[in-house]
DNA sequence: TGCTTTATGTATCTTTTGATACCGTTTTTT
DNA sequence: AAAAAACGGTATCAAAAGATACATAAAGCA
């Protein structure tokens, strides 16, 4: 790929030229298919990935369970990894490809290089932080005081609006996973849900209405 | 109060001696009562705080309800505050003392010129952030995967850790408020532990055996 | 085509949790 | 001291959610 179509491809935060020269100079460009694992747990990092395309789910695996943390969409980068690589500590989550991507790499050392000469990096940093706390407080507020019909409808309004169409793709059971409940009642719901006109059901997909 | 012994007082990880000095010059001491405001929603923040002495609550107020996000401890900053303030945006959330307290504060601007300056400033902020993630996802683990039972008993055992005492003195109805479950549950499972053995009860306080 | 896997619908039963109400006791306030 | 507020125990009822089991349909594949 060429520095100037790589260079249009670095988020636009990045104001500072010197900044994104740097990034060019010290990083590079890779692709990963579907379902490739980029992190795992226990592993040293020593890159720091920004999603220049696709997206990456991050999760952590417990016992039985797997939490789901977030997912990495374009033009953000890893909260988890940049916090081990910054401390040195290795990955406590997995990362793996939802779909084909494209993901710009650079060594970590730099995280710490960089917070002491370009401001906009820092803003991207704790932008990055923050954004991540916020969305996580929403899930566990959710979790907390929301009934699951409710949480079951603001996943797909969600979803439709992010993905800008109101048919969502997916499972009852990978909803279920999502939700951290069983299929069943994801079953009982969205038929609740298409019995009061709300939704229309297909294999695989469910379409808002 | 001395130079010397606001030096002393301040949280060891800023290691550049300049950097404290810095913190000297700019910052001042101030002591709130219990009970005292020190950020409401929708303030704007023109000084961070940082707690030597003392325990701020921070939450956030929705219709009926509060969401308790977490305690600032000594040597802590308030992760929200930092955010809001570094961005210029007002406080989403309250921070009240919870005992009297002593803060030491100083003008937000700082925040961005010390990222430019010290390393271990930084790698404050984002210990600050990551340690209150890493919480929050414990919670809501929590408050996803287990039984209300079980989450009482680890709050117990967490404060009587944290606390280094087998007493915890706390009302049902605010373990209730700090759980977000009703004083009734709480009251049943206290009773079942207590006929299993595991606690015994007083008025006001709980004794783990 | 026939077999297997995945997706979905649904009934039944149990458990967990919450809501409400009423009680007595202790502590705090007036 | 009297009144009010806070604290805790407990019974009853209802609702939400999970567990289990079984059935049908569609899609993928050998």
């Amino acid at each position: 790929m060429e520095e100037s179509e790589i260079l249009a491809k670095l988020p636009l935060v990045f104001t500072e030229s010197a900044l994104r020269q740097e990034m060019l100079t010290h990083g590079k460009f890779i692709t990963v298919n579907k379902d490739d694992t980029l992190v795992r747990e226990g592993q040293y990092l020593d890159f720091l990935p920004i999603v220049i395309k696709g997206e990456i789910r991050v999760f952590q695996q417990k016992e039985d369970r797997e939490i789901l943390l977030y997912y990495v969409r374009e033009g953000q980068t890893c909260m988890m990894s940049l916090s081990a690589a910054y401390f040195n500590h290795t990955s406590t989550s997995y990362g793996v490809a939802t779909k084909p991507s494209e993901i710009f790499v650079f060594p970590t050392r730099l995280v710490n290089e960089w917070q002491l000469k370009y401001s906009s990096w820092n803003a991207y940093l704790i932008q990055t932080f923050r954004s991540r706390y916020d969305e996580l407080l929403g899930s566990f507020e959710s979790v907390a005081f929301d009934p699951i019909d409710k949480r079951v409808l603001s996943y797909l309004t969600d979803r439709a609006k992010k993905e800008n169409t109101a048919q969502i793709a997916i499972s009852h059971q990978n909803l279920a996973y999502e939700l951290g409940t069983t299929r069943v009642v994801i079953s009982r719901i969205l038929k609740g849900f298409e019995q009061q006109g709300k939704v229309k059901l297909f294999r695989g997909s469910i379409r808002l209405k």
